[in-house]
DNA sequence: CGCCAGGCTTCTA
DNA sequence: TAGAAGCATGGC
């Protein structure tokens, strides 16, 4: 990999396989979209605006040092992707998947902001999720170039389900209050349960309200860079049964999460099941 | 216009 | 302890 500091921006590359749209657009991050030949969204506070290149891509208009506070870290681009997909290919069912969309990475997102989204994501469809994140941060974000952060759990912990009914989140508001609250007054300690051995974290983040084994799930591996976490929704359910019969998510080792996402995105764009 | 959504809680046997 | 209903809302 190489980074340089150029005129318009940072750029990366050398990368093996790195795929903005499988990236962004694989139903892990809620906030990005692509307009004008780039991807732009709102990640910890910044916006993001980048474009694809041959082989890596650019962050317009960011300085080395953002590149290297912020989104090194986000786009987990010290991790050898290339190797870990090439073990997967030994598995034939698993290379399929992992042929199929090789540039997708797994983000290091915000662990709060990502269980808000998970919370949000039950039973309930993409553009509907996107619609009440952004309805989050512009109503209660602070403003930063280009949109609105999503705003702390301070931020929200101090709402009421009134406040929280212009989401037109149904009865998720409930579940987002309580997340809130928990974790303001420190009852969900986010980065300290993020070192926690998986079971223990499972079981800490399952004290929310309206958090159970999938949206856990979802968080340890999104947004506590756990890549041994194994999200299993209808989607990857359907899969396991027809492509991975008897096999279990530890079967796929410390990197099952990349897998999963492999597989998940194979499985809704084949639409299997 | 119904159907159903990257589930979870609650209720029932 | 397993299985199903109910849940608020709105893309499609």
């Amino acid at each position: 990999m190489q980074i340089a500091d150029t005129i318009q921006g940072v750029e990366v590359c050398g990368l093996a396989h790195f795929s903005l749209a499988e990236t962004l657009d694989c139903g892990q991050a809620f906030r990005f979209s692509f307009q004008d030949g780039r991807w732009q969204g709102i990640a910890q506070g910044r916006q993001a605006r980048l474009i694809q290149k041959e082989d890596g891509f650019v962050l317009e208009g960011c300085s080395l040092a953002e590149f290297e506070r912020q989104w090194r870290r986000y786009f987990d681009l010290d991790r050898d992707y290339e190797a870990i997909r090439q073990s997967f290919l030994a598995d034939p069912a698993l290379a399929v998947c992992a042929r199929y969309a090789p540039g997708i990475r797994i983000l290091r997102q915000d662990a709060w902001e990502t269980l808000v989204s998970f919370i949000v994501s039950q039973n309930n469809h993409v553009p509907r999720i996107k619609g009440i994140i952004e309805r989050i941060c512009t109503l209660f974000g602070e403003p930063v170039v280009g949109g609105y952060a999503f705003p702390t759990a301070q931020k929200l912990a101090n709402l009421d389900e009134p406040a929280l009914e212009p989401l037109r989140a149904g009865w998720r508001s409930g579940y987002i209050l309580d997340a809130a609250r928990r974790v303001a007054d420190g009852r969900l300690p986010l980065d300290q349960i993020a070192c926690l051995p998986l079971k223990e974290a499972r079981e800490a983040l399952m004290t929310v309200r309206g958090v159970g084994p999938k949206v856990a799930e979802c968080v340890l591996l999104y947004g506590m860079g756990r890549m041994e976490a194994f999200p299993l929704d209808v989607w990857m359910k359907r899969a396991m049964a027809l492509l991975f019969p008897g096999r279990t998510p530890e079967d796929f080792g410390p990197y099952a999460g990349i897998a999963q996402q492999y597989i998940f995105h194979y499985s809704r764009m084949q639409k299997i099941g």
